[in-house]
DNA sequence: ATATATGCAAAGGGTTTGCACTCCC
DNA sequence: GGGAGTGCAAACCCTTTGCATATAT
């Protein structure tokens, strides 16, 4: 798993980087790093507004890029479709079903991709492999026990 | 590299599943695969403009999904924002351009991934591993050469 | 002849932008 | 007090949908 964030440690971190505390950013974190998936802007609103009921979408992705180039979150886009974030910051592969599009992370140290090299390329800077595994997940593969 | 369909063999292919043969369908084609990218359906569409200009970018969206259910192309969204076709369907990997986007065909034999292995999961069934570097390619790199 | 495919226009999602108001420092 | 951050609304881009017309079989 991952250790997200107390509200005391993202506000130091919001601080020594310049960016001003509010209730927004920390409710945005508290949201997606309690959740423990990848959501969509869309459903950390959702999710936001449980505990602050004025949140604005365009401020959900305001501080969402915040986060982001804070480095307490990512983004974690496999596919086409709605962007996604995840507070997980730790370097992982993903499972990612065809059919729901359901994104679920896969600790590195679970992957055997050791020896997983970039290829020789002309000026290329590889600075991240990332590894998807698409396939359908246990909802999909067997519809019936859906709904 | 991999070897593109020609008109007749496409042809044939199209009425063997049924599908019929239109201008449309085999200049999109073309224009895909002479391409050797990854090109978005509106790119697509400016290419087959020069051949074809009354083409619409509807029936671009609409034939580009009929050869990607023919199997003669792929869908290649290796992140998110406009959708990518691609019309190389053998198994290959992804380098991905940070900043401007680009994508290029990586083949599996230049990537060392061959002891890859899928986690062992609860019910997810992997159809496919696909391996994104991400990086920025060499003219982001060193932008004192472009514009 | 007829059903499939195309083109057009409008609608629909997701994301960005412009600007006045708010509130953290 | 001042500027960064927020909320609202409109604009924007990408994709899908509905329907009348054209065309491959």
């Amino acid at each position: 798993m991952f250790t997200m964030l107390t509200a005391a440690e993202l506000s130091a971190r919001l601080r020594s980087e310049g960016y001003r505390v509010t209730s927004q950013r920390l409710g945005v974190y508290e949201a997606l790093a309690s959740s423990g998936a990848h959501l969509t802007p869309e459903r950390v609103l959702e999710r936001v507004r449980e505990q602050h009921p004025s949140m604005s979408l365009n401020t959900v992705y305001e501080v969402l890029e915040t986060l982001t180039r804070l480095g307490v979150i990512r983004r974690a886009d496999v596919s086409a479709g709605p962007r996604r974030y995840d507070a997980n910051v730790a370097p992982h592969h993903h499972l990612v079903c065809r059919s729901c599009g359901m994104q679920e992370d896969v600790p590195c140290d679970d992957v055997d991709g050791s020896c997983l090299q970039p290829p020789a390329s002309d000026g290329f800077e590889v600075e991240e492999a990332q590894v998807a595994f698409l396939g359908l997940c246990s909802d999909c593969r067997d519809p019936a026990t859906l709904r």
